[in-house]
DNA sequence: CGGTTGTTTGAATCCGTTCAATACCTGTGG
DNA sequence: CCACAGGTATTGAACGGATTCAAACAACCG
């Protein structure tokens, strides 16, 4: 199941909003193997399916070599279990290779508020580099494994390699750019319109990914889905069934089907 | 007027969760000369009293130097005008010299959203890395001056010098924490709470300027709050109001007094 | 000074929440 | 296999906080 996800083309999606979207070539990697042990030693970076987000396209074989030696020892995560908790340490980031995550702040108050949902092929970790530690909670939707990449190392090989030091601040810029319209979601839109905004990013997401953009399978609860659209699980509820209605998409469960993406679009 | 905003000292503020804050020593640069003309040759950076932001803390002189030959010519900007707008080309990333400007995300169906307000000592653009061009406006709330840092060069600086490239990375991370916490606002607090966090969030901002943290201008209009809060601009001034009656602030127009910190704190 | 822009306040309305009841899954253990 | 439990999802009705609409006022500027 792991593999599935991962014998995919990808391509780098971390910004929601960019333009510069690359179609690379990627080989396939082989099943993961013992997804229940952490954490343990990775496929190579040269040869795996994420390399299109973790990496520049413009890299030589001899830089992938150098990355192979230093980053990319993986880790897997349980369901429900945290990757890094806010007030850990930060010392590597995490690209997700198979699974998927939602990271959770905390106000002093208990209150929580979802900032994000990262699947296959989107990072992980950004927010720790300026305080020096995690700022939220990172959590497994579904059983999961991630890529670690340690950042000290990392900046010195930016510092050696002007691709790939320019891929980092275009990964952190791109995550700037996507919590800004996120804010402008929460900041504007109407309950129906968070949730379809919603709905289609996720498509796009999954659509980048070699998956179906039409019908799709949800790892997150309405709640959680609510708690990050800003809204009660009963209102992202509601507006399901109210999509449901106006034959929009077709929501059983968890698994959503997009029937009308352009109605969807112009709600 | 602009010369006074600079005569003071400051520390990095960037990161408003940032624990890390740097008491710099600073040398208080003369008058701006004639605010009017852009662009026009800065002080140097070496003995701007913004170097706390702009700059790591330990660089040596030789490499002060260094950014003094390649960066920090200035612009100003008149009250009401964009320093940059969405689509613009990204080239350059500005720290606000002198006055504020507010950031302003557009969704297509003319909808608007303000992402943020930053005075004297902020970093504005870093948006514009991650897709080759700017994803907002950013506009000034009065006369300014901003500080014009190419991207180009700023990335061959920190290839060479190791706190330097640092310091980047902490800015941009610093903007997503920030974000994530304007999102958790968004996402989950009452408009009460919203305008509380937002005075005692300027309150902090200006004293780590050395301006007053109980008495100070604010720079928007009760509709750029609103937009800011995710409020229409009557609940704003009503809020104003109740935390007049409530003896929490006393607000006279855009001049604000906070006059009880830890019962604003409390809402 | 008049005109424009920004602010305050009230009353009616509405969208989303709250509370509550019911139904639906999914995995576990008898 | 079925029954059961616990979490998850749906739906209805009442409520409430924020918006909308409207009017009056204040501040600012040419």
């Amino acid at each position: 199941m792991l593999a599935t996800d991962l014998d995919r083309d990808l391509d780098t999606d971390v910004a929601a909003t960019s333009p510069t979207v690359r179609a690379a070539t990627v080989i396939p990697i082989h099943p993961v193997a013992r997804a229940d042990k952490t954490p343990q030693r990775a496929s190579r970076c040269s040869t795996c399916a994420m390399r299109a987000l973790c990496m520049p396209a413009e890299l030589s074989a001899a830089e992938l070599a150098r990355l192979d030696a230093i980053i990319c020892a993986t880790r897997s995560v349980k369901r429900g279990d945290t990757l890094y908790r806010a007030g850990d340490a930060f010392h590597s980031i995490y690209a997700v290779r198979a699974g998927s995550f939602k990271t959770v702040v905390m106000h002093r108050d208990g209150r929580e508020h979802v900032t994000g949902f990262q699947i296959a092929g989107e990072a992980l970790g950004l927010d720790g580099v300026g305080a020096g530690q995690h700022s939220c909670d990172a959590i497994a939707l579904e059983d999961s494994a991630v890529c670690i990449i340690p950042f000290a190392q990392l900046e010195v090989i930016c510092r050696e390699m002007k691709p790939m030091q320019h891929h980092i601040y275009q990964m952190m810029s791109s995550e700037i750019v996507r919590e800004s319209s996120q804010m402008m979601l929460l900041g504007t839109m109407s309950a129906e319109q968070r949730v379809a905004t919603f709905l289609l990013n996720l498509s796009r997401r999954f659509k980048a990914r070699g998956f179906s953009a039409a019908e799709f399978h949800l790892r997150m609860t309405r709640e959680e889905i609510g708690c990050y659209l800003g809204m009660k699980l009963e209102t992202v509820s509601r507006m399901f069934s109210k999509f449901q209605r106006e034959r929009l998409v077709d929501a059983n469960g968890k698994t959503i089907r997009i029937v009308d993406a352009e109605g969807l679009a112009r709600v």
